[in-house]
DNA sequence: AATCTGATTGAAAACGCATACATTGGCCGT
DNA sequence: ACGGCCAATGTATGCGTTTTCAATCAGATT
């Protein structure tokens, strides 16, 4: 089953077929409805290889986050889908498990697929493994690192924010014996939201105690053996602000099996907003980061970089912001 | 960069080369290592198209599930993508929202990537379309639907047995005014589970009160509404079996806002196990319908389906069962 | 040294499609 | 009626591989 044959059906040549299939503007309307009808009696469906391989196109891009069991990206995966589809593309993803080595074979499958651009959603990246993208002229898109050129862009997430929002939501709550959670320090994000904890801590003249932070791994598990040794503090903290949501909620099981309460004995802010953030007992207070717009810009930028636009000097960068619920309460 | 640059440097035929990429045993450990080390100079990447074109095996699975943003998918997919790249083989994606439409595209995209195999993994699926890819003799995996075929199996899911050791278990702590939130009705795997609750509360000679048996939709916002309604009831449920955790969470929700506790107060059974359930508050006891199991046999399934072998009559089931918690307790 | 044999290697033909270029047909003005 | 011209269609090439079949080579046997 091939274009051959569809021709034959319609009594046409293979070209007017193709040119047809690709809505080609010269086609006669007739014959154009004649081939449709060839289409639809076999049933036929173009071999995608051999379009690429003639063309040069894929219509498809690559997709690479860290782990698709991770709440934070089956949203961020669906609404770049989405948007792909809209725009006539497939999606190809690409799972690297934190694993460098599997980073690598990720990149060289999308490679030899040929997609027509790719969107690194991991926060750390081998430059190396970049460089072999760009040689080949694909399009990226990196989420918070790598920097701009004519192929490649950055797409800046403004973590801090919603780190300064959430401080500002306790001191508000008369909050200063804060804790902060964090996540694995060779992540990137993770590196950025603390920082950005302290500093604003300091800039508001509030004393932060080394004892208060903790180092978490963006799992449940590291939130829970975190909350506990703060619980064990001669003098606990008022309040925990974590590096992401999963961490808040091993955090939050930390606390209900000391027999405390939350809000009332102690505050818990997340971070990400993931969906079941709203359906913990008690909701999550959290910031959050919209994967649907890390989504969306991800995929315009790349589009961009595709017809080559040289719309350099754009600006990308994602907002932050708290979300209030009912694990923050005033002491 | 092609295979013919690959030839030249190496100083051999592309025959050759491509002999040498594909791992053929006639040619020379000598020239082999020749040909590896120009592929590695150049960084040559063969052109998966044009490979496919020519063989006819893209060394493409699909996979077509219902909404990847649905806790119980993405640990299938992780699952089942590692298993696929253990056999050498990549993974496309579908996700069919529920919608036929959609599921139709995805079928479509399958077949215009040439995949050498789909397992779906949606409980419903449209006969024509399984028509459509028996026609193109693509072998498919169905999830509790469909009839096997020389190309095509299906995975039994037997989600009874786990009902049957929730009930067991609530009878056990003397429970019988049981409730049942199902699932939306128009999916099979809902269907299953609601009847073999009523079948189950019958063959135990325990009475089964119509109004205790809600319809959810497998969303936290179903369970919620489902769960009011039973809290309202002039006697209310002393347990409450869930079609899925996800459900279960919303009941567990609404149960806290009306102010009772679980399970002081009420039993709460979910289903699927997924990762949230040992996270809730308190941990859910629930059904576990393993992910991993699921992908594996699938895979193995669809595996053997390609390679033609004959395996009939094979039957894989999987079984699920029950994970004692803290949300069920004896009245 | 000549011959044979199996092991390597090479040349060339597909695979299914898009597209540059060539051809045809119809319509217009004259 | 004729040339000119644009629109519609057709012909034929090549994309980068795999694979068949033919050719060559190295070594063993005589």
């Amino acid at each position: 089953m091939n274009i051959k044959e569809v021709a034959k059906l319609a009594k046409v040549s293979t070209a007017t077929v193709s040119r047809t299939i690709n809505g080609s503007d010269k086609v006669r309307p007739r014959t154009a409805e004649r081939v449709r009808k060839a289409i639809a009696d076999l049933k036929f469906y173009p071999n995608t290889h051999a379009r690429t391989l003639v063309s040069g196109r894929s219509r498809l891009l690559g997709l690479i986050i860290s782990d698709i069991t991770n709440p934070f990206f089956p949203e961020l995966v669906k609404s770049f889908e989405g948007e792909a589809l809209q725009h006539g593309r497939e999606v190809l993803i690409g799972n690297t498990d934190y694993d460098p080595k599997r980073m690598a074979a990720c990149i060289g499958r999308m490679m030899e697929r040929k997609v027509d651009g790719v969107a690194i959603m991991t926060s750390e990246t081998d430059p190396l493994l970049l460089a072999e993208l760009a040689n080949r002229e694909i399009p990226t898109v990196l989420m918070d690192t790598g920097k701009s050129s004519p192929l490649s862009v950055r797409v800046n997430i403004d973590h801090a924010q919603g780190i300064y929002e959430a401080l500002d939501h306790l001191f508000a709550l008369n909050h200063t014996r804060i804790a902060f959670i964090s996540g694995p320090m060779n992540l990137q994000s993770a590196r950025v939201r603390h920082e950005a904890f302290v500093s604003h801590m300091k800039a508001n003249g509030v004393a932060v105690d080394r004892t208060l932070l903790m180092t978490g791994n963006h799992r449940t598990d590291g939130g829970v053996q975190a909350m506990r040794q703060l619980l064990r503090l001669h003098k606990p903290p008022t309040a925990v602000v974590t590096s992401n949501d999963v961490t808040a909620i091993g955090a939050l099981g930390a606390i209900y099996t000391a027999g405390l309460r939350v809000p009332d004995d102690i505050s818990v802010v997340g971070f990400d907003d993931i969906a079941f953030a709203s359906l913990t007992q008690p909701p999550l207070t959290t910031v959050s980061l919209s994967r649907v717009q890390l989504a969306v810009t991800a995929l315009a930028a790349l589009e961009r970089l595709i017809r080559r636009e040289s719309a350099n000097k754009i600006e990308y960068r994602i907002t932050t912001h708290l979300v209030v619920r009912q694990s923050t309460r005033a002491i």
